[in-house]
DNA sequence: AACTGAACTTAGAAGAGAACGG
DNA sequence: CCGTTCTCTTCTAAGTTCAGTT
């Protein structure tokens, strides 16, 4: 019934949005209960205790709890990184007392085994939970969820994304991050601004706290706001992507790549024409602008070096991350790529370039250092400053959402035959999905996971080789047992590799994650539920719960002959 | 044009829950 | 039925874009 409700209007404000939002608002009314706030720090039992240097020792409350964050870790490989020991060092001793501070002067004296060890068991004891324990708690969440996870937005009751603040810990960066392990402080009342509107009942905060502001600004979507320590971020609360404003902002994507396929071949063309420019810019720009679309590359903002891990995008390559090769296994004028992109997943690829593309690249490198800029005339703003002016709403990643739809437009239609059955039918559609692949990252990672294995299989195979003639020479226990050992363990080994291998030819397998990707922010929905209409193919077998929620607009909204 | 901050999308990791196989 | 595996959900980091300021 909420939903029925919910498409009507959702259709409405579509009709409405020309007439009613043009100033740029995106409400008129906002009504929310506020965030949910992290727990507080429970003290651990007197019999579990923190070790220095051999003997226990009875921690101040802030100095513990930001111990339990590291002993929570204990058995995560962050544990184990340089930065990461010693930035959570610097930031936990500054949680000591005075005296503590002068005790714990480093850190491999510490031992956090018996928190560790506490932790795990509590995780243990919450599996073993009986089914009216494991009820109650879930009955409570729902109740929470009830209460905090709705808001009410123009009239409409909207799912709110994350209504949970952040809890205190230690900070993950992904890849090489500078600032891994540092200490992610606990927010307060007092460091949460509150955007609602004025007519709206303004949430309350905690009994004796205050919140830091409460505003009403309706020209931006969040509901509640914080800055962050680690790298002084704001971060925001909003809302779930089922709700109304976060769909229209979707199915305006959709349509802006839809406007891009109207005139990507003039874009092309210009591009094309730009690598003969008298400019070095213009060349820079049309050479970037030829590997995003081509490669699905990208923006590439600059980043505050030391701030985050060194990661590029294309607009920020730099000349170490690229090889030319004037010919290669047959083919001429091949470029290799190899750096790190986004979350620091490795971009690795050959890919034969028309020659004006090489001789430019050639151009660009002359007389450079490995750590200078690849395109040092251009950046994201100049690119799509450019972008701009060849389609309204054109940005660099409109062609990644245009090229990932496009294809998979294209390959349903060449892939699915009228006569298969539905199985059939939902197999040409994952292979139509899968042809999309923007990354290879899966692929890669396992290549590589599948290397290692193989070297430590060899290396286990020799030892073995040399335990057996130890074994025979010696007709000892010693080198019998160690014989038995390495046996094991080139079993061991053996089974592992298999199981990668199974994994790499399994293609449905280990593309999963970089598909779902695709399929959920890629993708326009309409291409996936024309397809099913067209075909009678029940639209729960493509996307499940959370997807079709997502794409309600879509669902609503697509004939079976929507075309993007 | 360069810089900065804010707002919003995209992303993988981890945790929770459902399904599967012995 | 229970442990394992697969799938979905949640969490929050890491991008892009845009607007305002110098």
């Amino acid at each position: 019934m909420y939903l029925n409700l919910h498409f009507i209007t959702f259709s409405l404000s579509l009709r409405w949005e020309e007439e009613r939002y043009t100033d740029g608002s995106k409400w008129r009314f906002l009504e929310h209960k506020g965030p949910v706030f992290a727990p507080p720090y429970e003290p651990l039992p007197d019999n579990v205790r923190f070790f220095y240097d051999g003997k226990a020792m009875k921690l101040s409350e802030s100095a513990e709890e930001v111990a339990t964050f590291f002993a929570k870790m204990l058995d995560h490989e962050y544990t184990t990184k340089d930065i990461f020991r010693k930035n959570f060092f610097k930031d936990w001793r500054k949680e000591m007392t005075s005296e503590e501070k002068s005790k714990i002067t480093d850190l491999n004296k510490c031992n956090f085994r018996e928190m560790s060890e506490y932790f795990k068991a509590q995780t243990e004891a919450r599996k073993q939970m009986t089914k009216e324990e494991k009820l109650k708690i879930k009955e409570e969440n729902e109740r929470i969820v009830q209460e905090y996870g709705f808001c009410l937005m123009d009239n409409h009751k909207e799912r709110i994304g994350n209504f949970r603040i952040e809890p205190p810990g230690l900070f993950r960066g992904r890849g090489d991050h500078p600032k891994m392990g540092m200490l992610k402080r606990r927010i307060r009342p007092e460091d949460i601004i509150i955007n609602c509107s004025k007519d709206s009942k303004h949430p309350k905060p905690p009994p004796g706290t205050r919140w830091k502001e409460v505003r009403h600004d309706n020209k931006v979507t969040w509901l509640v706001s914080w800055t962050e320590n680690i790298q002084g971020s704001i971060k925001y609360i909003m809302l779930n992507p089922s709700s109304r404003i976060k769909g229209e902002k979707d199915w305006q994507k959709y349509e802006t790549a839809r406007q891009l396929k109207k005139c990507v071949e003039r874009i092309r063309a210009q591009y094309h024409e730009d690598w003969k420019s008298k400019e070095m810019r213009i060349r820079q720009r049309a050479v970037a602008l030829y590997f995003i679309d081509k490669l699905a590359l990208r923006a590439g903002n600059e980043k505050e070096e030391g701030e985050t891990a060194d990661t590029v995008g294309c607009c920020s390559l730099r000349v170490e991350h690229i090889k030319l090769y004037p010919e290669l296994d047959g083919q001429d004028y091949v470029v290799e790529f190899d750096f790190l992109g986004k979350d620091s997943i490795r971009y690795y690829n050959k890919i034969p370039v028309e020659k004006r593309v090489f001789k430019n690249l050639q151009l660009f490198m002359e007389s450079k250092q490995p750590e200078d800029d690849l395109f040092d005339r251009l950046n994201t703003s100049i690119l799509n400053k450019h972008l701009q002016e060849l389609m309204e709403g054109l940005t660099a990643k409109v062609f990644r959402t245009y090229n990932a739809s496009i294809t998979l437009q294209q390959q349903l239609k060449q892939l699915t035959s009228p006569e298969e059955n539905a199985p059939a039918k939902i197999l040409s559609y994952n292979r139509a999905n899968r042809a999309v692949n923007l990354t290879k990252k899966s692929m890669q990672n396992l290549q590589t996971k599948i290397d290692a294995k193989k070297q430590q299989l060899s290396a286990a195979k020799k030892e073995l080789k040399s335990a057996k003639v130890d074994a025979k020479t010696m007709h000892d226990e010693k080198s019998r047992k160690a014989l038995e050992t390495k046996k094991k363990a080139v079993a061991r080994l053996s089974d592992q590799l298999m199981k990668l291998e199974v994994q790499a030819t399994d293609r449905e397998e280990n593309k999963q994650i970089a598909l779902g990707t695709s399929k959920l922010n890629y993708l326009d929905p309409r291409i996936s539920v024309a397809w099913c209409k067209k075909w009678g193919v029940g639209i729960e077998k493509i996307y499940n719960k959370t997807q079709r929620e997502k794409f309600a607009w879509a669902i609503d909204m697509a004939d079976e002959d929507f075309e993007f």
